[in-house]
RNA sequence: GGUCCCAUCGUCUAACGGUUAGGACAGAUGGUUUUCAAUCAUCUAAUCGGGGUUCGAUUCCCCGUGGGACCGCCA
């Protein structure tokens, strides 16, 4: 078997969505899984639309999930040249036209057809070159001659077999008026000359297929296989668009959700190998197949990326938990500062015990990192003077300590709640309140030594 | 409207003719817990409808119904 090769192929007009983020992870997977290549291919002929902001956000964003292409990135508009040059072949081989109907005529057309309600496709008008009127000031486009009769069949991969009326397929433009090509041209021509062996992309483009196999034949290339994915909807079961935040890379990246939890997630969409859920990176690249695409659409569920991240916080080892954490606060909240550093380190057994993300995290840690606490006033009401008594007792308590540890605090406590005839209860809300600002937290014990002695006193001092 | 595709718990999905239709997330209940969580145990919940084929259909076929994609000199 030919070496496997695949591509993702975004064009640079807006950020990479979800869905788009999912089909490079399919192609980078399946050719992991077959030690081929994967490359990456700026699909950027839409002159005005592509931006080179988005260009650098794309490779940024495939980055961040942890997806690499081999060699440079392939930029479609560096090949302009050669894609003019095989549609002039087309031309002199027979395989296409030139045509010189204006848009008006073909938007008129079209208005007509939509009128009558029956489908649109162009008529064929300069096919047929007794028909051609060659106007002096009109540039003509050129059309790819469809076949008009009989089926075609494509096997795909995932789909199965497609089969549909060469009938429905129009002779579709593979040169502008300007001279430059379009994307059906310029996709194959690529494809062609990356040796691309595998087409893995959105269900959108399944009729695309039918084109473009009419050029590979044409041609006499090749013709790669092809799997068109299922796309995805959105929660309320709609085509995920650009402007549904929900959509958008950005919006979790901000919330602090891993790279390798949403990869899992992104992973398990439409993909499954039997009962299993959580997949490490060389295990998705081990199991992965288009045997297991679904065929179906489906939708995308935050909570259950809150919920996988979850799962890879909490098995994480601390020291890289921290890493991330510190850089997430760094970008998305306030740098810690670095005498905390391993105030915060030594804690993260704890504080991410509640945490469905990183921005979690940062709520629990919060007490820590922030000087000056905003004591939540209904809380703070519940430190009635009995409660006053306990926290001034216990503050001598530990002034005299030289021990500083968990068995020295249940002591200390346990002392209390018998001297003031209480319980845990008693004790541990006065203080969580004057220590964290809230009655809801961590256990009482983990909230004090991760505060650390001197930064209890000065704390609990504060009390009036 | 035309063409093509799809259809299992609320969601992601397993079962590729024979299972009490399984798992995960969410939800509910209880135990544990100074609080909120976490955790443990238990529970609720699905084969879109109608016809075939077959000893037997979630699975194969047909028809409905519902959803989606495409129908650009965008990609």
């Amino acid at each position: 078997m030919d070496l496997v090769a695949t591509r993702f192929a975004p064009s640079p007009t807006g950020p990479l969505h979800i869905g788009g983020i999912r089909t490079a992870l399919f192609n980078w997977l399946f050719s992991k899984n077959n030690k081929g290549k994967f490359y990456l291919r700026i699909e950027d002929t839409d002159k005005d639309r592509s931006k080179d902001i988005y260009k650098s956000q794309i490779i940024q964003s495939l980055k961040w999930i942890g997806i690499q292409h081999d060699d440079k990135e392939y930029i479609q508009s560096e090949k302009i040249v050669k894609h003019k040059e095989i549609a002039n072949e087309l031309l002199k081989k027979g395989f296409a036209y030139k045509c010189y109907c204006t848009e008006n005529e073909i938007a008129e057309q079209k208005a007509k057809a939509k009128k009558m309600g029956t489908p649109f496709i162009y008529n064929r008008k300069c096919r047929d070159s007794k028909n051609l009127k060659i106007t002096e000031n009109i540039n003509p486009v050129i059309r790819f001659k469809s076949k008009i009769s009989g089926n075609a069949i494509v096997k795909d991969l995932v789909q199965g077999e497609i089969n549909i009326s060469n009938s429905t397929i129009e002779d579709f433009i593979i040169l502008r008026k300007d001279g430059t090509p379009t994307y059906q041209l310029s996709a194959v021509v690529d494809d062609h000359l990356m040796n691309i062996s595998h087409i893995i992309r959105g269900d959108d483009h399944k009729i695309n297929t039918f084109k473009q196999k009419q050029i590979y034949e044409a041609m006499k290339w090749k013709i790669p296989e092809f799997a068109h994915i299922p796309l995805i909807h959105s929660s309320d079961g709609k085509k995920l668009s650009k402007r549904d935040s929900t959509s958008n890379l950005s919006e979790y990246i901000k919330i602090g959700i891993l790279p390798e939890a949403l990869r899992n997630y992104l992973l398990r969409l439409g993909w499954s190998h039997k009962d299993k859920e959580i997949f490490s990176l060389e295990e998705s690249i081990k199991y992965f197949n288009l045997s297991g695409v679904g065929k179906s659409p489906s939708k995308l569920d935050k909570v259950r990326i809150l919920s996988i991240n979850e799962h890879y916080i909490k098995n994480m080892k601390e020291k890289d938990l921290y890493k991330n954490f510190k850089e997430y606060c760094q970008i998305h909240k306030k740098k810690i500062d670095g005498n905390l550093e391993n105030k915060i380190m030594n804690s993260m057994y704890f504080l991410k015990n509640k945490a469905k993300c990183l921005e979690d995290i940062y709520k629990n840690a919060e007490y820590i990192i922030i000087k000056e606490l905003n004591i939540n006033p209904g809380d703070h009401a519940l430190i009635d003077d009995n409660s006053k008594k306990i926290i001034k007792d216990f503050n001598e308590k530990i002034k005299e300590s030289k021990k500083f540890d968990k068995g020295f605090l249940e002591k200390c406590i346990n002392d209390l709640i018998e001297k003031h005839k209480t319980n845990l209860k008693g004790v541990g809300q006065p203080l969580r309140i004057m220590l964290t600002g809230s009655k809801f937290g961590p256990g009482i014990y983990d909230i004090i030594l991760s505060l650390g002695k001197e930064e209890v006193e000065k704390r609990l001092n504060k009390l009036s």
